[in-house]
DNA sequence: CGGGATCCCGCTAGATACTG
DNA sequence: CAGTATCTAGCGGGATCCCG
């Protein structure tokens, strides 16, 4: 069986061990791949990720920033400074997980046209 | 500029020009990368759709496959026989998507076990 | 067979106010 | 500075009924 079947084919099992609907579903939200992306240059500080990441709320933020770092993709580093400093960065496998959600961002860029225009033509076609 | 930092700028754009927020947010929803990962060994009628994807609703079948088939990556062909007949099938975008689809797909289903632990391990350390 | 229409509910995520 | 707590609207998504 090629690898492609074989994927797809775990795509079908059940929900607890399939990591379509486990791992996909997690980054698939509204902020994780941004904020993930947000770390590839380096660590970064609560703050400063919420003025980069433009429109998200200071507690998605939060929240979201605690589940990467529960599945194992970000850490967050204290620095018990006056004020206080908080730096959250990628762990290896957050690094690695970059990879490919980098080949998908890039084919996302390349054909935002093409996926504009078909949203153009089929909305024309529905009227 | 490196091509990584080209996209990596890119996402923190405004909203209608970035292609995470309107490309991958696209298809980051439930069952979007299931239907898209059921229909690349070829075309397949609804029902048989609905019942390779364990747990989806007709509801959310015929929902998701109009989202896909508005942003190009899926044809909807009536076959119009008694009973009808309706074949949905990626196009020649789609079957493109599929492949960075699987690149990410498929290092989910390698980090799996990591994952878990991890999970595991950041719920023991909050107790 | 392949949906459309409706109802309904839980959860996501935004806004706002407060805190160590 | 970097959060937590609370409230709430809106939407994703399931169940059910109906139809060509």
């Amino acid at each position: 069986m090629a690898p492609e079947q074989e994927v797809v084919r775990r795509v079908f099992e059940n929900t607890e061990e399939c990591p379509i609907r486990n791992v996909v579903a997690q980054i698939g939200d509204k902020w994780s791949v941004l904020i993930l992306f947000a770390l590839v240059d380096g660590a970064d500080r609560f703050n400063a990720l919420k003025s980069r990441i433009i429109g998200i709320s200071q507690r998605m933020l939060t929240r979201t920033l605690r589940d990467l770092e529960r599945e194992g993709y970000v850490t967050r580093t204290v620095y018990p400074e006056v004020p206080v400093r908080v730096e959250y960065a990628l762990t290896p496998m957050g690094r690695d997980l970059a990879k490919p959600l980098y080949q998908l961002v890039s084919w996302a860029g390349e054909h935002h046209e093409q996926i504009k225009q078909a949203r153009q033509d089929y909305d024309k076609r529905s009227d």
